[in-house]
DNA sequence: CTGAAAGCGCTTACAG
DNA sequence: CTGAAAGCGCTTACAG
């Protein structure tokens, strides 16, 4: 149980065999200014011949750093409790990592409010943090903010939804054409060829929302590829109270009563589910987004057949681990991690894990 | 980016405190023998106060251990790739704590053979790990190295397969008899209430397949539960090759004409898949397990539909780092953690990373 | 440009 | 039962 091999590596073995101090050894490994060409390359030579991977351990432990990590995310709000996961995945890696001086700092925005994200923006950026994870909901304050990070050299990550054209380490989070292609293909299954299909989009500010538009393409595309003759009708619905949202479906119900299954573009999909609830429409097949504690109940009781998820938790999780990892140096990290596409019923949603 | 509140806490803070000397201290946090109980209570009552929690780097690094972990999982053979999923993933959390200082040594048996596990198994044992990994394919053979490993005191994680009444860390794998459930719901959608449905295990020994079983029962508990009016009829070939696979299988399908969907309770089927490409029959939804390059491309091909799958790879990968926590009481391990239960389409599976 | 010394927070013999 | 010292493999001032 004791390590044999010592002597053989190490900055002292170095040292021995270049003829120099340790410190001179520490000064190449870390590219530190102050040392002779010469030397220099004496001491590289050494260390490729050697392969020699410093120990973190005692690197960290002598350098006392401390490494702050910086999150920015929306506050978990009444409306939903998405943000609830990424977050808990966040909190589990920053606990996993805390013994290593990593500490986590949160900020929260209101996804309602750009000024609130700038607001939370600024404050970041006087914390003054060493490592930056953010779900950039706002395209244009995200990318504002992106910039100013990288401009300080500070590595970021994004969740959730990408940022084109960034130098961001890593983004980690869902691919949305592809499952909205998915969600079509489950419906395709359960419907005949005369049904009609309805794909809705729920939200105020469909502008800030060009995500549900991804997943309502590949929706569509998928009945374009496959030569249904299924006809999809779109509906948007820019209000996300009950009523209002109640007023635009039935009457479109209304006008095409071939209308079998329900794409919902989101996770507001439980408001569809309590509509037909109601009416006790249970002959029409409705499938929307993410793992919600009301969507999950609606699946229980059958309103809801499908519900597409992408791992909210371990996106957090993930990112954060991504971070640690680059700074670190434990691996190299990959451009983008797109999450599985999950799909959860009745039957399986009791083993998902976030 | 350094630490400042030291000295508020550490061996040394306790040790001025306690007015002993580190070492004393050092005795009382491992709670080694020949401290009088006197001290021993004045430093632990510090050690609360102090809500210390020992510095693990430095821990690690002064202690020079090294720690052996030893792995037994059935070697990748030609009929299936599936082991080398797990593989992988035991492989990257290897990488990852190796500069802690884990040593990770592998063992492979033979799925054919409850000789090569007993051989595999007895060398693991001469190694005298610190810690261990198996698929416990073989249930008695298994039970009686669990029994021994256990009575080392060494820790033991079992991935794939569980294994009752035993002493294991934790199990790290599938809950089956709901992924049957979850195929069945599956297939119900697909299918009109007079055509009828084929289970079909492919297995030599079914009796150390047991498993294959339990996915069979929640497979029909789903239709009973349900009340659907679709007969299940069941088939068990005890032979894995084409031939007579495709013999019983034709024999069924041309007594039934009505079967319009096949579950295959496990990987092997790419084989029904081949046996229905052959006679170009997509009318039948074909279901089944894993995600094997075999099975993959049928799945391209839509000759087989969904796939269910319980990440391979993440089995291993936890396996290991459950270990690694445990041993380095970073977290509390769970006693078994069930994997999600993964649905894969050709819409998905390009997402999917094992 | 380079070296010698002190120290990170622990653990490990060894001496008493 | 307890303490003092050396050391893990690095990093960090400081001195020259």
């Amino acid at each position: 149980m004791k390590k044999t091999e010592t002597e053989l590596t190490g900055v002292k073995e170095i040292a021995r065999r270049a003829n120099v101090s340790i410190g001179t050894v520490d000064r190449v490994i870390h590219n530190r200014a102050g040392v002779s060409e010469n030397t220099k390359q004496k001491i590289n030579a050494i260390i490729e011949e050697l392969n020699f991977q410093p120990n973190k351990m005692a690197s960290l432990l002598a350098s006392r750093k401390i490494l702050n990590f910086a999150i920015l995310i929306p506050a978990v709000s009444n409306e939903t409790d998405y943000w609830i996961y990424p977050l808990n995945g966040i909190k589990q890696a920053a606990a996993e990592i805390k013994q290593f001086g990593v500490t986590v700092k949160y900020y929260f925005y209101d996804l309602d409010s750009k000024n609130s994200f700038n607001i939370a923006a600024d404050e970041l950026l006087r914390g003054e943090p060493h490592a930056v994870l953010i779900a950039p909901s706002f395209v244009e304050e995200s990318i504002v903010l992106a910039n100013k990070i990288q401009a300080m050299g500070v590595p970021l990550v994004f969740i959730n939804s990408d940022l084109p054209n960034q130098e961001n380490l890593t983004y980690i989070g869902p691919e949305l054409y592809q499952s909205g292609k998915l969600a079509a293909k489950l419906v395709s299954f359960a419907i005949q060829p005369q049904d009609k299909v309805l794909t809705v989009n729920i939200a105020t500010d469909l502008e800030n929302n060009h995500h549900l538009l991804r997943k309502e393409q590949g929706f569509k595309k998928f009945f374009e590829e496959t030569q249904k003759q299924n006809q999809v009708i779109t509906l948007h619905i820019n209000e996300t109270k009950l009523a209002p949202v109640e007023k635009s479906l039935l009457s479109v119900l209304s006008t095409d009563p071939d209308i079998k299954a329900i794409f919902v573009t989101n996770s507001r999909v439980n408001i569809v589910a309590r509509i037909l609830e109601k009416r006790d429409r249970k002959d029409i097949l409705l499938i929307g987004y993410d793992f919600l504690k009301k969507n999950i109940s609606y699946l229980e009781s059958e309103h809801i057949t499908f519900l597409i998820c992408q791992r909210p938790k371990e996106q957090g999780y993930l990112g954060i681990i991504a971070l640690y990892k680059h700074l670190f140096k434990i691996s190299e990290i990959e451009k983008s991690v797109y999450m599985p596409i999950d799909i959860i019923t009745k039957e399986n949603y009791q083993f998902y894990n976030s």
